[in-house]
DNA sequence: GACAGTGTATTATAAGACTAGTACACTAGC
DNA sequence: GCTAGTGTACTAGTCTTATAATACACTGTC
């Protein structure tokens, strides 16, 4: 249907209702996540804020508490009367940081998932499995 | 040094104040993990109410509340005046909390790699080089 | 200019999570 | 019995999260 140029699959967000994670911190961190695996790009548009909103089944302002935390994050900007972008990205740092970096979230997310029992084969099929079907719905 | 008979070393909890669970949620996560894994097994006793409190640097409400909720799942029992102990009934795995636990724990994991531009790709290379040289140091 | 669609702002209300403080009840060890 | 340590109960209050309803401001298109 529609004949978009930039992404023509539509951003999908999923909330998770009994998690017990605020559904703004769920749609800043689907965000990010999205940007992350790359089905968020810069100069994409997002779902407006009021049609986010009768997707999720939520109330406007809080799609906008989390837009704008977002937004003073510097991972999107906004144009009243136009809509909601993702930034350029800044600058990266250098790659020995990084790499650390990198080992540092892996090695807390291993912590964390372990305590609970569950292993990273499980984490990795999850992960996979989103590079496949970056927009499944459940 | 301690000459403990059943378990030598004390069940360690953990909290992630970012993550946007709540606490007690976090507690509670952390007690079927650690069934799961088997560093905890019936009969073992739980560090008391206000122990728990004072390590997590959390209200003792807030430990009650949790241990509460497992003792309606019958995962614990606690004895008034004794202490809090783990039941002989397993509990039920459930695959699909465990599968939303999973989804959760990677979600925060893109969020926070996205925020500071690294890819999932960066992270699952990582993930498989963990794998192939388990013994590499950091 | 009119209008539809966008983001923004404001106020009020409610429920949930957590804290603080106090008091009570039970158990084991002395 | 006394005491220290355990779980339990209750009330009150704060902060966070989310909703509801309304109004305003800006942009692009016709």
């Amino acid at each position: 249907m529609s004949p978009s140029a930039k992404s023509d699959r539509r951003f999908e967000f999923r909330l998770d209702l009994h998690s017990g994670v605020p559904v703004y911190r769920q749609i800043i961190d689907h965000v990010l996540g999205g940007i992350s695996t790359g089905s968020l790009k810069p100069g994409d548009q997002l779902p407006t804020v009021r049609q986010l909103a009768v997707d999720l089944a939520i109330n406007p302002n809080t799609v906008v508490r989390a837009y704008r935390e977002l937004e003073i994050r510097e991972v999107l900007t906004t144009q009243q009367g136009t809509g909601t972008f993702i930034t350029d990205k800044k600058p990266r740092v250098n790659e020995v940081e990084r790499q650390r970096r990198v080992a540092q979230l892996a090695g807390e997310l291993l912590a964390r998932a372990g305590a609970e029992g569950i292993t990273l084969q499980e984490l990795l099929d999850y992960f996979t499995e989103l590079q496949n079907e970056p927009n499944r719905r459940t």
